[in-house]
RNA sequence: GCCCUCAUCGUCUAGCGGCCUAGGACUCCGCCCUUUCAAGGCGGCAGCACGGGUUCGAAUCCCGUUGAGGGCACCA
């Protein structure tokens, strides 16, 4: 089994699928995992972006036995391969100019042919010559057999059966005598001994193309298992445009590995009608590309949002901590917060943490523990539509609070909820303000834990400081 | 234009001729619980693209139509 990104960008979600699929059939088969830069293209390709999707994979859990080869760095292979095609006349030189190119595909097409290229493949000896005398170097194509056809017996698809008067004479060999993506994608399956490939199905166009190169230098190829793309919310193939589609934007975004793994994993494939969440093990055990489906799939943040702070909550209440501050430190959150900024982030972990369904919600959520006392324009809005009402309940609440021997959450729970009755208030009419009053937020952590996590000195600090702006405004 | 592929609730899917009055999950909508937001529990709305066959019987098999996706470089 093989992985095998071109390193022109990040990772996204339909790459990294792919990777997961190669990674539990070789996991699953006890079989080896493979892994191949395709940077072929020099142009595009960065090591940046090779480092990128190392870190994405190990990010994810997958871990590789071989490689990362890089076919930039194999040129004298490919050479070989090339010498050998050549030799067995499987390939010959074309000298046609990309205008004569251009011409041979608008002729096909404005005969209603397939739009294919094929170079003269009979040069006298005295023509070679001559244009090495030019000194014109020739790009080297594959002479596909005609007529012919090549089947792929795929693994999700079943039997693809492509004709060869369809498949052009594909470039092997550059000008420049660097390989092209088939020939080396071919070169390295067949030296690699790779005996399964399993990859998105926008390159089952290609697969014949390498099965008649892998053919050409006497090998058998490998079992292919063409996956579903998936899709955008436009129902086109995930790209950047996409939100989020990289799963670099994943992480940042607070997204946790297993989870995320967990649904890239029911992309495409299932083990049977019921069973949504799976552990590693669980997959490497169940997993089979017999059960990939073969129609493409549309990309749900939503559910991994669901998935993601379902994980969250059902995760060790220390071993979330640990991934709370790691990602609050990595994104520079805590950092310019003071001090205390990883203690206080500790100290809210389990406030938030059945709260959050992506961790970047945390500002949204405890954003207040690290400020002093200031209002969202939301959140004064409830207060002050009701001036009097507020202080009222939230001078009650104060009064309470104020009197408590210690503050603790169970404490602040019984003294409010009483205070409430007192007050003949509904829970969400007296709880509402106090809230705000010292969060400053309509949305938050838990009134009574965060009361506790302020303390008392702190706690009614922030109820006079409220107190003080609506008794102004009243006044007013 | 040519080639390849796909087609079950809005989305992800189970289903491989009778177990289907089509199951699960997410979203959405109710209700309950916690006398707060959230979380959790319970319930509900919603689908076999269409038309022909084959068969005692079709979501499941065949053909056609329609729709959707992918590919068509000296990119990968």
């Amino acid at each position: 089994m093989r992985f095998a990104p071109s390193p022109t960008g990040t990772l996204h979600v339909g790459g990294a699928r792919t990777a997961l699929f190669n990674w539990l059939a070789a996991r699953h088969a006890g079989g080896t995992f493979v892994l191949r830069m395709e940077d072929t293209d020099r142009e595009r390709s960065t090591p940046e972006s090779e480092a990128e999707i190392l870190r994405v994979l190990t990010w994810m859990g997958l871990d590789w036995d071989e490689g990362p080869f890089r076919q930039s760095e194999r040129d004298h292979v490919y050479a070989g391969a090339v010498e050998r095609l050549k030799a067995a006349g499987a390939v010959y030189p074309a000298y046609e100019t990309p205008e004569e190119l251009d011409a041979m595909r608008a002729a096909a097409r404005a005969d209603r042919r397939a739009p294919v290229v094929r170079g003269r493949r009979d040069h006298t000896p005295e023509e070679l010559a001559a244009f090495a005398a030019e000194g014109r170097r020739p790009v080297w194509r594959f002479a596909v057999p005609l007529p012919g056809q090549t089947l792929i017996e795929d693994r999700v698809r079943g039997t693809v059966t492509f004709d060869h008067a369809q498949i052009e004479d594909f470039v092997v060999a550059r000008s420049d005598g660097t390989p092209t993506y088939n020939l080396a994608a071919a070169v390295d399956d067949l030296e690699m001994g790779i005996t399964q490939v399993i990859r998105g199905e926008d390159h089952i166009s290609n697969t014949p193309k390498q099965m008649l190169v892998i053919r050409a230098l006497g090998g058998e190829p490998p079992a292919y298992a063409h996956i579903p793309l998936i899709l955008g919310p436009d129902k086109k193939k995930l790209s950047k445009r996409h939100g989020a589609a990289s799963v670099e934007e994943l992480e940042a975004a607070g997204f946790l590995p297993q989870p995320t793994r967990n649904a890239l994993a029911l992309l495409g494939w299932s083990y049977d009608d019921k069973t949504t969440t799976f552990t590693l093990a669980e997959l490497v055990e169940r997993f089979s590309v017999d059960r990939v489906s073969k129609s493409p799939a549309v990309f749900d943040l939503k559910k991994l949002e669901v998935m993601n702070g379902r994980y969250m909550r059902t995760m060790d209440p220390e071993e979330f901590e640990e991934a709370l501050v790691a990602y609050l430190a990595k994104t520079g959150y805590l950092a310019g917060r003071g001090p205390d900024a990883e203690a206080l982030a500790r100290r809210s972990a389990p406030l938030v943490r059945r709260k959050l369904s992506r961790l970047d919600e945390y500002d949204r959520l405890a954003g207040w523990i690290f400020r002093p006392l200031e209002f969202e324009p939301e959140a004064w809005e409830v207060l002050a539509g009701d001036v009097k009402h507020s202080i009222q309940v939230i001078g009650g609440g104060l009064g309470r609070i104020e009197r408590l021997p210690e503050l603790t959450a169970d404490a602040a729970k019984d003294a409010l909820q009483d205070q409430l009755h007192v007050q003949g208030e509904s829970a969400r009419a007296f709880l509402e303000p106090q809230r705000i009053a010292i969060t400053g937020q309509t949305i938050s952590t838990g009134l009574y834990e965060s009361l506790e996590l302020l303390g008392h000195d702190e706690a009614v600090a922030r109820y006079r400081a409220t107190m003080g702006r609506l008794a102004e405004l009243w006044g007013a």
